[in-house]
DNA sequence: TAGATTGTTAATCGATTAACAATC
DNA sequence: TAGATTGTTAATCGATTAACAATC
């Protein structure tokens, strides 16, 4: 219903809207507002109009209001319980940032094969062995599902998330996941994200070069 | 000239490419590769044409000729050389994630203003302090400057890398970084990426309260 | 009331898909 | 040569932008 296009885009009005409420300000314009976050006036006009009517005309939007529904919009009234399976570099990134339990996001578990990290503490939370996933998942509800083992063995952890019944996951690990139509994928490609930088750095020389030909 | 959105598929054809490399197939069909990676026949064709032709008639693609195409249209026949402004949580994955040290990126700084981080060592790298970051950059010809400190110091470590000439940034602050034209960045914001997963998870349920109302 | 700015429809633009002649 | 599959043009689809009547 709503395009994934629209949907990229209100984690951006979510934290430019933060950001005015942090600076004070209680009221704002699409075409102030587009200004600052770079989308046309129209097409602000246009996503918020996809989940209501927001603004008032001849006023424009009131900061708080927004923020608000779109925190409501984006799940941010809910807390999610997590578990992390991989404890490696990612893995412990992840579990150390403290911004997402600020926003609600709890880790439960966190799981690894490897022995060494067995055992480990990572705030407050020992890593345990990833033989215990499945029985863990089976006596928690966990709503959201991270992924950051090697690419190998990550559809195996995918597949025993699946099978538990969680139906969100954020994958770091460079693959594309097989999982059924009811489950959503996020996708964080690191990898990938570079590629498109080193792209961009030489683009002018790689046309540059055919011209040479 | 060549779009944002034909640009970010890029790295995708490079995974798949490795892997059908990894699993010994030396030719493919757009059409093959499409059941593969999701994308239609038509727009792999497309893709590729922007770049040169690199199929056969009749044949389709050469797998590792390919390969090597898009790898050199991704700018991977060179080496990069990088620093990394933040030694925390984040700061501290990418540089222990070896897999980019074999894809040419290598890490010739890191640096951080937190005392306690200063001095420790990151995979034989001395974590420095980040008032000495202007003067590294003049003595080394960095590629590319990564970022990982808070929101509130990112304008200002951009700020430095522009100064000193770098083009490239990976910025992982959860902010849009103003930087002349010529200076491209490119983005990971893990937060904006986690709130389209909870966004999705509600998405639902979303529309259904709407209905009650 | 007059000015401002929304909500919303219509027009434009760009990206994806379909079709097919060219050719290996 | 016949079959397969590309490269490329044309058609379609979707997303963005422009315009303006509605209304605060």
């Amino acid at each position: 219903m709503i395009s994934m296009a629209v949907i990229r885009r209100l984690p951006k009005y979510h934290r430019y809207l933060a950001e005015l409420i942090r600076n004070d300000i209680d009221r704002i314009s699409s075409k102030e507002l587009s200004e600052k976050i770079g989308f046309t006036a129209s097409q602000i006009r246009q996503d918020f109009n996809c989940f209501g009517d927001f603004g008032q005309q001849g006023y424009g939007y009131n900061v708080r209001e927004l923020y608000n529904e779109i925190s409501r919009i984006l799940g941010l009234n809910t807390e999610y319980s997590t578990v992390i399976v991989g404890a490696g570099n990612i893995g412990q990134a992840i579990a150390n940032y403290t911004r997402f339990e600020k926003q609600g996001f709890f880790i439960k578990g966190i799981f690894d094969k490897n022995p060494k990290l067995v055992g480990l503490k990572i705030r407050d939370i020992e890593v345990k062995d990833v033989e215990e996933l499945e029985d863990f998942l089976k006596n928690n509800k966990i709503d959201i599902g991270i992924i950051s083992v090697p690419r190998e063995q990550a559809q195996k952890v995918a597949n025993i998330f699946v099978k538990s019944g969680i139906k969100a996951i954020w994958n770091f690990a460079p693959i594309d996941l097989e999982v059924p139509d009811d489950v959503i994928v996020e996708n964080v490609h690191l990898s990938e994200s570079l590629l498109t930088l080193t792209y961009r750095l030489n683009e002018a020389n790689l046309f540059a070069k055919n011209k040479q030909k």
